[in-house]
DNA sequence: GTAATTGCAAATTCTTTGCACATAT
DNA sequence: ATATGTGCAAAGAATTTGCAATTAC
C-alpha cells in the first residue's frame, strides 16, 4: 500500500460511515500518512501550513481521532510531554529506539518479544494484551557527530 | 532500608541540601515512601487529607521534586493522563505489568531483558543507554471475578 | 436544503509559578 | 532574624468542546 492508497482507503472509511470527504481531511491525511516520521500536533499543522493548506487545531485533533478509529493511524507517547502520530502501515506490531540527542524514532520487529511478553505476563498471574517497550540510546548518526535533525 | 529509614534518609537529604525539614515533606514522605501502590498526586493529596494532614498541592508537586532529585522516588507515566510515583527502594531497574480492568501495577525483574535490548539496539546502531516495557493485561484478580479496587 | 464540519474561543486537565504570609533553623 | 516554604490563585501547555458560520452531499 503506497501514500495515496492509505489516503483513498481513509476516504473509502470516511464514506462508509456517512462522514463528508472535506479538503480539511484530505489534506491532513495527506500529510500524516506519508509522512515517515512520528509527527506531533504541532508538526503536522506546520506542515500544513507550509504547504498553504493551514487547517484549525480542533480541526486537526479530531480528523487524527478518525484516522486512529480508521485504524490508518497509531497514537505514540514517548512521554516528552505531547502525543506523536505514526502511520499504521501494515505493520502488526513493533517496538521503538529513541534517540535522546536527536529525537528519532527508529522502528523494529522482534518476533521473539511476543513470546517472552506472554511467558513474562503468565509467570505473574496476568493474561497478557499487549505490550509496548521503548529503548532510549543514542543514534549512529549522533554518536559519530553527523548529527542531522 | 524499611519505611522509617528511608524518611529518615530524606531528613538527612534535605539537610546536607540546607533544606528546611517542614511538617509538609515529613508527611508526604510517609506516604509516599511507605506506599506499595504507585500514587498519583491525586490520590497522594487524598491520603494526606484523610490523615488529616492536608497538603497544598503545589507543595506536593515542589516536595515530590525533591524526593526525585534525592533518588528516593521514580516517575512513572503509564498513558492515563497523568503521572504516577514510586519509592525507589533499593531495586535498580524493573519491568511492569498493569492490569487495563483495575489500574494495578505488577513490578518484576528480569536480567535477560537488560542483555536483549542491549543487542537490539546495538542491531541498529544505537548505543543502548535504558529501556522501558510496560506488558498490558488482565491479573488474576480481575479475570476470576474476585476483583479487589 | 439539511445535516455535518470548521474554526474560533472558551473550557478542561495536569502541572508550574508568582506572591503575600508563615515557618524552620 | 532571615532565608525558605506554604498555599492560594493565576498561568501554562496540550487537548477538548460549544457554537455560529460554512460546506459536503
Amino acid at each position: 500500500m503506497d501514500h495515496d492508497d492509505v489516503v483513498e482507503a481513509f476516504q473509502a472509511y470516511l464514506r462508509d460511515h456517512n462522514l463528508p470527504v472535506t479538503r480539511q481531511r484530505l489534506e491532513i491525511a495527506k500529510v500524516l500518512l506519508a509522512s515517515a516520521r512520528h509527527l506531533s500536533v504541532e508538526e503536522l499543522t506546520e506542515e500544513l501550513r507550509r504547504r498553504g493548506q493551514a487547517v484549525g487545531l480542533a480541526t486537526v485533533y479530531r480528523t487524527i481521532e478518525l484516522l486512529v478509529r480508521s485504524g490508518l493511524v497509531v497514537v505514540r507517547d514517548f512521554e516528552e510531554g505531547f502525543k506523536r502520530f505514526e502511520p499504521a502501515r501494515d505493520i502488526p506490531h513493533h517496538e521503538h529506539l529513541l534517540c535522546t540527542v536527536c529525537g528519532t524514532v527508529t522502528e523494529f520487529r522482534d518476533e521473539r518479544l511476543e513470546r517472552t511478553t506472554t511467558l513474562l505476563a503468565e509467570a505473574h498471574g496476568y493474561l497478557r494484551q499487549r505490550h509496548r517497550l521503548v529503548i532510549y540510546g543514542v543514534c549512529a548518526a549522533c554518536r559519530t557527530g553527523t548529527t542531522p535533525s
